[in-house]
DNA sequence: TGTACATCAGTGAACGCGCGTTCACTGATGTAC
DNA sequence: TGTACATCAGTGAACGCGCGTTCACTGATGTAC
């Protein structure tokens, strides 16, 4: 259990971190101004000050929780889709049919990728903050990576691929699904992206 | 031969655009200033505002300019695919391959997608930016639906696929290619991405 | 249990800088007659 | 060929607003003895 009293888990805190992902997301970092942060948040600037000691200290948590939100979520699926089976390929596809899943029932389009909306606007942001989504899109990649080489170990696979490279077009096509998606108005193809991603896998390991 | 005399295509303002996609592509639209801008183009102010009414008209001048830049890249790409090329696969394939070699001979990694930049920045911009970048997918997705259409004429899809979803992946990917290559610092993630989609769109057509 | 002090979670007012925008103006080139 | 006018491609100075940041302060809660 978090320790929900320490400053870092203050409520008026994660409240502030949620309007501002939202509009980070929706605007950008640098045009998400504190003034607007504060009056959706009912606080003074003062206040803001207190929990950040600058924007920058903003986009590290913002950031890091982000990470560490994607990581826990991404675990949870593989967690059940190890519950309901043994076969590592068949764990892996039926864990990429509850990501589409996932994705298809939210409400709207999905809210975006912090990682990716960062990347753009990369020269805003310190090292620390590049540093920090170098290792959420390696964390992922690791992941998928571990997955795959266990799927490879008993299945061989029947088109020649670089793993890595399939690992790291989970993350593509998910950040590139988002992109569609926003631009399209279409929040169907996100999913349908994870669902081609899946043939693929199963193409690879199971062949046509 | 476009008429290098008119407005539109003035010197000074092809400058100004030249050096604003870099800067929107490394900062974003909302930290990108006029200011930058004038003083590495070697103009002032009011010389700016001679080229664009406001910021607003840059953004849509930059998007048209984007759109139309990369239409012509994917149908050179297309083009010199055909003259190598009869059957409408091999076509197809032969053009990733190109496209793939392509975005590897880069100096560094690929600067960044505009319209992925400007997603992520939605709120900032007008109607009119919004439906050119809409505009620019779609062109994109019915580019690629035509040829994958023509393909599954002659090749009877052994992976049963939504051939507009397959069409919607090249784009995808490219766009979560390039956020990969930039987030890990490493030019060779976009095109092998491009190439695993090639691979894929071989099995679906030839089988594993 | 009472008192002293420390920490938490902020308030309120002010500051200066950079931003996008406006406006009146200008020298060089192009066009009409 | 000369003159009048229009357009092109800008200049220079000013303006006001919003931005991130700072600083001195405060009431409520927690802790030590």
């Amino acid at each position: 259990m978090l320790d929900m009293s320490s400053r870092k888990g203050s409520l008026t805190r994660e409240r502030i971190l949620d309007l501002a992902e939202a509009a980070v997301l929706e605007k950008g970092f640098a045009a998400t101004s504190i003034d607007e942060l504060i009056a959706a948040a009912g606080i003074t600037k003062s206040g803001f000050f207190y929990h950040f000691k600058d924007k920058g200290e903003l986009a590290v948590a913002l950031m890091e929780r982000y990470i560490a939100h994607n990581d826990a979520v991404l675990a949870d699926i593989f967690r059940r889709a190890d519950e309901l089976n043994e076969d590592p390929l068949h764990g892996f596809l039926v864990a990429m049919k509850l990501f589409a899943e996932m994705t298809a029932d939210l409400p709207s389009t999905h809210p975006g990728c912090l990682v990716a909306s960062f990347c753009y606007q990369d020269r805003l942001f310190s090292q620390e903050v590049r540093d920090l989504a170098h290792r959420g899109v390696l964390t992922w990649r690791k992941l998928f990576l571990e997955r795959l080489n266990r799927v490879a170990e008993h299945y061989p696979p029947k088109i020649p691929v670089d793993l890595e490279a399939l690992a790291d077009m989970a993350n593509a096509l998910v950040d590139g699904g988002i992109i569609q998606s926003r631009v399209m108005r279409d929040k169907a193809i996100l999913p349908q992206q994870i669902m081609l991603y899946r043939d693929f896998v199963r193409a690879v390991f199971l062949g046509a």
